[in-house]
Order: C-alpha cells, then structure tokens, then sequence
DNA sequence: ATGAAAGCGCTAACAG
DNA sequence: CTGTTAGCGCTTTCAT
C-alpha cells in the first residue's frame, strides 16, 4: 500500500503551470477576472492531477467554510431522517455541505455539538432542541459570532428566534374534533415533554378542544410520558387501565407510543376503534403497517427541512443584525381504522377553528 | 443584536498573561511539559473568556482533525441509526467528532462525501457503501492519503479491506432452517440488491439451503426488490400471488419489505402464518407491533459501530500500511408469530449447521 | 489579467 | 519549563 503521499498544493499546480498561486486560486474559485484560456488549462490540470483544494486551509483564510451543522435530538423515526433529507438536498444545491449531529436529548452534547460546529467554524447551525434543553446561552454564542441560527419543528422560547415549526396546535385540534365528531367523551392524552413546543402545543390542543366541546379536562387521563417509545406507550397504556373508568379514545403525542397502546388493547382484548379509538402524531410509515392502521399526522418533514435551509439561505444574504422570520407549516390529519367507525372513507378533515 | 465580534485567538491569552503563544497552546493540549500553575492559569483564564480554539487552524497545521467521517447509504430504519449510535459513543469517548454522511444509495454522492471528508481532513472514514457502488476507486484514494478506511455491514468485494459486518449468511440460513422446521417448503424469496455482500449472502443462504433439504431452487420464487420499503414488498407480493402455486412462506431481505407483504397476505385474507408464513431481517422496532408479529433477525447494529470505531483506533496506532482485520459478528433470529405455528413459546434456534 | 505578499490561528521543532 | 520561529494551504488586498 502506497504511502500517505504527500497532497498537493495550489503552490505545486503554480509551478506545474509557470503561473502564481493567487492565479490558481482565482481560476479554481472561478473568480471573473481570469483569463478564460488560463482558467480552462487550470481546471485540467487540477482534473489531471487529481488535485483536491484543501478547504481547511479555505476556510480559515476565508472564514467562510461552506459547511451547514444540523443539530437534531435524534434520528429515530422517520421524522428527523426526513427533515435531514430535506435539508440536504436544498443545502447541496446551494453549494453546501451538511454535517449532521445528534444531541441524543441531553442539552449537555446540544452544548458541545453547537460548540464543535462553531470551531469547525460553519456558515450557519440549524437546530431542532433537545428535549431537555431550558437553557439557551449556547444558542446565543452562535449569534453573538454573527452565525445564523435556524431552528426546525422544536424551538426554544426565546424572542426573535428564526425558524420552521409545524402548527402543532392545529394538527392536534383536528384530531380531537375528528375523535369528539366520532363520539368520543372521555378521551385520553399520552404528552411529550411539557417544556417542548411541540408536545406542549399537542397538550394545549387536547385541552382546549375538550373544553370548548363542553368536556372537562381530567388530570388522570393525561399520561405523561417518560420517552416516546412503544414500550412508554404500553406502559402508560397499562397505567390507564387501572382507572375505575376507562377512556374510551387515546390520543397520543407520538406515534410509536400509540403503537404500545395498540398492542396493550390487544392484549386486553379491547377492540380499536369500537371500545377505544387511537391516534398519534407523525405519521411514521408503521401506522399502515399495524392492524388497525393508524390516525396519524403529518408534520411535512421533507418541506420543513427544506423551509429551514431556504430561511438560512436569506440570512447569510442580508445584514449582520437580520433576525429571521417564524414560519409555520399546516399539518394533515390522517383519519384511519384506529379511530374511524365504520370505516368509511373520510376526508380530510375540514376545520372551522 | 451584538455584531460578531472577532473572535480570540491564543495570541490573546498570551497576551492577556504575559506569556507565549506556546505556552498557551501548549496548556490548552495539556502537554506533559508545562508547569502545573500555569496551566491552570490559562485554562482559568480561557474559561473566562469563554475562548474556543480554533480547531481548522489546529487541524491544517497539525494533520488532524479529530473528526470522523462516517457515510451511511441512508438514515431511514432503525438500523444504521443504531449503528450511528455505536459509533459516536465510542468515538466521542475517544474523543473524536463524528460527521455523519448519507450517500442515498447513489454511487455518485458516496463519492462526493468522501472527497468532502477527505478534502476537511478527517482522520478516518467509516463507509457502509450503497447499493449502488460498484466502483472503488474513492476508496483507494481515502488509503492513498493514508487515512483509516473501515467498512461496516455492507463491504465492497475487494482485497485487505478492514471492516466489520453481520454473518448475514448464517442468519438467513437459520431463518430458512426454521422455515423449514415449521414444514414449510416452497419459500419464497424477496430479494435485495445482488451486487451488496449482506442481500446476495441473505439469498445465498435461502438457495443453499433449500438445495441441503433436498428442495428445487425455484427461480420464479425469488422476487427482487427494487426498493427496501414496504411498498416493495407488497408489489412482490401481489407478483407472488400471480403464480399459479402459491409459496407457502415468504422469506425477505429485509423487514418493510416483509412488512408490505403482511398487508398485502391480510388484504387476501391469507391467514399468516397458517397459510403463508413471514419473515423479514433487521429486527426493525415495527416488528412487534404487526400483527402478526414478524419473524425476524437481530443484526447488532450497536456493537457494530462500536467494533468499527475499535477498528479504526487499532488503524490509528499501527503503521502506515497497516491493513486491518475483518470482523463478523453473529446474528440473532428472532422467531414470532409471523412464521410460528402454534404459537409455542419457542426458544432461539440452536443451530448445528 | 496576473503576481507579490501578508496573514487566518494554530502547532511543533528548536533553542534556551 | 518556556519562548522564538517557521510554516500548514489557502485567500485577498494591493500593485502592476
């Protein structure tokens, strides 16, 4: 096996060519005001040679290193893959690499990836917070060195914060009207993280949809939730059963917790949707996958992740002091089995909020 | 907003102490050779001001970036997730950052992200390939400049390459072992990409082990997927359903596929496992939550990335061209309800073979 | 249209 | 134990 050879250097293409290195520069970097001719015999050259440009070395003279961090709590689900896609492909277009890190949903390793990508000196961070994230210096530290922050789906409650969100609150609403519209009264909440946007919205919906039907928001039907797995499904599942009186809808913040409540009910014999309806939140691919399939809704990943990159794009463009805009996505509530009597085929829901 | 300040640099610790850019550096490496007090007192000080080094101008005069490049064919799935895992714990332990890569299945991307880790200098590179790459050329050039390559589950078919994957052949075997233990025996195979060592292993355990029980390899039983999602599977499936003898299991290179097929069987009425039997391979979380549960197998996606980051350290210390081992890891079927009749409590399969 | 030269911030000999 | 110094490979004025 070869050597680690030594990589070439636009200083070796300059002498190659009998040329300076400024020019190899420009002509790599297609900078306007090179001659045609010598830029052609560049790029063969460098094509020849095979030669790759060191951005390290870019990068630290430019201060630009055209690299996008994304920070996501995981990348479980189909969700956040998702997102990444989106941002990916909307990122390379734009000339960028993206360098994905995962903050497992500990604010700690939030901290030291934002701090990784800050020293690997990234044109811009996109975000989507922890769940135990509740402090925010290292969010300003990135606006402080003039990095444009964008957050996606999870945001901190912080003023004038630029990002894509889904409206969560809608999507949720939609679902409770659609499980009171079937006839549900006493329906139950698994919740995510109170302190997270998201599920804290989904939890505001359930409760206010249930008030302004008239119904009284009961503490013991909201279980939160300790992870947003199958198993913390089940278990709070295993939880609500212990009531002297059973829910007869569960809506969950999650889908994969709704999943554990399926396969709870069908331990228990308790049919889906006849004794109780389920629905969760997502729409991860498994919800047609299971028996009954189940009510989900979409969170447009794909667009979220691109909506993130173009607000990332309009930053770098404009002043140093420019804060961002907030856009909101419109969910889609899909009504299936787990939540439909009759199985009728159901439109999307028409909402009159 | 505050404008983005310039950030400090060692030069101004020194300053700050009275000391050389030397000594800050130094102290901020934890070199063996520098006096306790001092030390102290520039990481005292540099926890002040909050300072950052610089690791592009630490990586381009150094060498090392103490990043790892990591490139995954996709995100979707629990597996590479759960191998991601596996590797960012240890590498982070050892201290390194991880770059996570997506190649999309595309040949094309795969090498683009390497020469992007290879131009950011990374200090090593851990590639699963895509399903698409039957070129290698990017990957010679990743050892030429002498950086760490590792594979991990799927591996090109090319000499001295180190890397890690499942015993996909054994796997499969045993899964077909059992199939056929249940008295099945006229298996169906929905298979992946041939040109891939884990899918063509998978098929070549489901022929040779077909020919070991004395049955025909029947061409027509075997599908190949396009796809690895649910829908190819039930695409597959309707296919199957064409013949004019029916299979009595189907047996899937992996678990959506698998799971397509459960929908499509349901969707004829086909009752699983009494009249067809299923499995799939991943152990993907859906499994337990179709019912039927799905049979499937465990490929350790964790202890995976682990063992690839262990290899990539050993890389690390050895000599120039050094070429690393090849580690395979055993397989664990997990027999459910999708291919057992009779629902016995069964344990996992002791195999002879 | 091209070249010369000054660094970006840090590390690593080498010298004390 | 600490300081001096020469770059890592590239970009970017400023000249020409």
């Amino acid at each position: 096996m070869a050597k680690a050879k030594k990589r070439l250097s636009i200083a070796d293409l300059a002498q190659e060519l009998g040329v300076s290195v400024s020019t190899i520069s420009r002509a790599l970097n297609n900078a306007p005001d090179v001659s045609e001719t010598t830029k052609a015999q560049v790029w063969e050259l460098a094509r020849r040679l095979d030669f790759q440009t060191n951005t390290l070395a870019a990068a630290l003279r430019s201060g630009r290193s055209n690299m996008l961090g994304v920070v996501v709590p995981h990348i479980n689900g189909a969700f956040f893959p998702e997102v990444v896609h989106g941002i990916e492909d909307l990122a390379s277009e734009a000339g960028f690499n993206v360098m994905i890190c995962q903050s497992n949903e500990e604010v700690t390793r939030e901290e030291k990836q934002i701090d990784a990508l800050l020293k690997a000196q990234v044109d811009g961070v996109l975000v989507s917070i922890s769940a135990t994230t509740h402090t925010f210096g290292h969010f300003e530290k990135v606006r402080q060195q003039g990095v444009p922050l964008v957050f996606f789906d999870r945001m901190p409650d912080i003023p004038q914060v630029c990002g894509v969100v889904l409206d969560d609150y809608r999507g949720a609403y939609q679902v409770m009207e659609h499980l009171l519209a079937q006839g549900c009264r006493r329906i139950a909440h698994l919740a995510g993280p109170p302190l997270l946007n998201t599920t804290f919205q989904r939890h505001r919906a359930y409760r206010e949809a249930l008030l302004a039907h008239g119904l009284p928001y009961e503490p013991h039907l909201v279980v939160q939730l300790t992870e947003s797995d199958m198993a913390a499904g089940a278990a709070a599942m295993e939880q609500l059963l212990q009531l002297p009186e059973l829910p007869d809808a569960v809506f969950a913040a999650y889908d994969f917790p709704a999943g554990g409540v399926l396969q709870v009910l069908e331990a228990h014999q308790i049919r889906v949707p006849e004794d109780m309806a389920v629905a969760g939140f997502s729409n991860e691919p498994f919800t047609t996958m299971v028996k009954p399939q189940l009510t989900s809704v979409d969170q447009q990943a794909r667009h979220m992740g691109e909506t993130a990159v173009k607000l990332f794009l309009q930053m770098l463009k404009r002043t140093d002091n420019y804060v961002g805009q907030r856009i909101v996505l419109k969910p889609k509530v899909l009504v299936r089995d787990s939540s439909q009597y009759g199985r009728v085929a159901h439109q999307a829901l028409r909402l009159t909020r």
